[in-house]
DNA sequence: CGATTGACGTACG
DNA sequence: TCGTACGCCAATC
């Protein structure tokens, strides 16, 4: 192909962010299992710092990390973007740290299935 | 070109 | 149970 468009890691994950559906969230783990590639998580949260300059936008709020913790946050221009965006989703967030996080968590292994 | 960093996660003490 | 160390791969200095 001439295009040097190659798939890339982080193709893939902008794919599976834009899945998540509002009011869930998902962590970064669980889109790099999604990929095969869950030891590599750190590359997940790479992928994200430049979600923000690809498009159609990618809704990198609803990713955080295993533990619901607003880890990201500080990447959204304002540091409450991210807070802001989840609440508005209907999401409780508290100490930067998602409330019930596991209750609205969101599985792309299950959700999208192998 | 080598060393360090980074929006994580798991293993070990 | 909590804290620290290491690994992952790409980008930056």
């Amino acid at each position: 192909m001439t295009g040097n468009k190659q798939y890339s890691f982080f193709e893939d994950v902008y794919d599976v962010v834009r899945l998540i559906p509002e009011g869930r969230v998902t962590s970064y783990g669980a889109v790099a299992a999604y990929l095969g590639a869950k030891m590599s998580s750190r590359m997940v949260g790479w992928a994200m710092n430049g979600a923000a300059n690809v498009s159609p936008p990618v809704p990198a709020q609803r990713v955080v990390n295993r533990i619901g913790m607003l880890t990201g946050k500080h990447h959204f221009g304002e540091p409450y973007a991210m807070q802001k965006l989840l609440e508005a989703e209907g999401l409780t967030i508290e100490n930067d740290k998602i409330l019930n996080f596991q209750k609205a968590y969101w599985n792309p292994l299950e959700e999208l299935a192998i």
